[in-house]
DNA sequence: GTGCTTAGTTATCGAACGATAATTTGAGCC
DNA sequence: GGCTCAAATTATCGTTCGATAACTAAGCAC
């Protein structure tokens, strides 16, 4: 019994540790199974007793708050604001491995699956966020690019950033098509991004030519 | 008592008729709490007993079932193809006019809540829904474009479908934003279709004069 | 109006749910 | 090696779920 290799001699974790494992599993759990199946499911996968949970989390929905604090804020990378203002870099060049970096966060699973659930059930979680998305990567992007070309830094229009929802929003379905859908991809993410990119930069063109008359 | 406004002498309904009715009404209801709502909720909507519905449907899953079939195959439009198909109108044209008529089947609160709970559920209708996007919409566009261009009627390639869904996608994410999300639009479905065909269509013409190489 | 048929009801079952209380286990410290 | 206290367990409560059975009511043909 002392060499049980079921039970390897388990080291005590300290209780944040094991807070931690907790919510990073049921992260994982909830992504799969959605916020509506059980604390006991949850329990099984993470091979505890269900009352357990109640030790580390006050309530079902406390712990699913947590999973939106973990996976929304937690997950957001603060390079990203920084990559899209190196101007040492090219607009194009700069867009592209922004939204490499982006996309290898957001194109998740886990990742995907909550943001969906979240939305369903009508939250503000998501409002934040796509305000979040707007003003921290839109509006930036689109503040680089009035640069890049000389135009004035005036205040960004509602066109102009509708154009670049437009484009954010086809990388994005990007994702769901393939990690929510399960279609496998024809094309490379890089090909998706690039043409996208591409798109944009053309449509700002386009726009602020025909705006100008 | 034979002229009680609350009852107003009811006509029967025929079966059909009612299990049309409790059909509908349960679209809006599973749209609005999702399919893990319970039979107890939706009947008290429907203003009957819950045991009622099972004079109707076999099972839970069996109305679900139903109403996946009612939204997703009865409100897809057969004028759609016959739309994107008429050559006396300019191709420009003729796409903005598939997508005011797409976006506004799609773009309904119930249509978009029960297509996102359906994914998430991970069956295969949403999988078979987005072959139809691609195979219906998608492809019979890029052809149109084919010809108008006077390329060759060849087979579609991947790039170009890529190119495709990336524009679906963004028109679809606005819907996803303003219906799902809440968002209030800053600028009219109408732009965003405007700019979008347009994007296609410019990004159609950069692909096949860098592809031509 | 009487009787048949079916829509709709009340009552209830067994299972699963979130949550709490009481009890047992075991790792760390002296 | 025994003590301590937190970790984890068993047992259970009240509620809600999908579903079934037995009963009632009301429209329609005659």
């Amino acid at each position: 019994m002392t060499d049980d290799v079921t039970t390897p001699k388990r080291k005590r974790m300290s209780s944040e540790e094991r807070r931690e494992e907790f919510l990073q599993k049921a992260i994982e759990f909830f992504a799969e199974e959605g916020f509506s199946s059980s604390t006991r499911e949850l329990a099984k996968r993470l091979d505890v007793t269900q009352p357990l949970l109640y030790r580390y989390f006050a309530s079902k929905d406390e712990l699913i708050a947590e999973v939106y604090e973990t996976v929304y804020v937690r997950r957001w990378n603060s390079d990203w604001d920084t990559m899209l203002a190196d101007r040492s870099v090219p607009l194009k060049e700069r867009l592209e491995t922004f939204y490499a970096a982006y996309t290898d966060v957001v194109f998740q699973r886990d990742w995907m699956r909550i943001f969906l659930f979240a939305g369903l059930k009508g939250g503000a979680i998501n409002r934040k966020y796509i305000d979040r998305v707007r003003t921290r990567i839109l509006e930036p992007i689109l503040r680089e690019y009035r640069h890049t070309k000389g135009l004035g830094a005036d205040e960004i229009t509602d066109p102009e950033v509708e154009l670049a929802w437009s484009i954010h929003g086809g990388i994005y379905y990007h994702g769901v098509r393939t990690v929510i859908y399960g279609q496998e991809p024809t094309m490379s993410l890089t090909f998706v991004i690039e043409s996208s990119v591409d798109s944009l930069i053309a449509g700002l063109d386009r726009f602020h030519r025909e705006g100008a008359s």
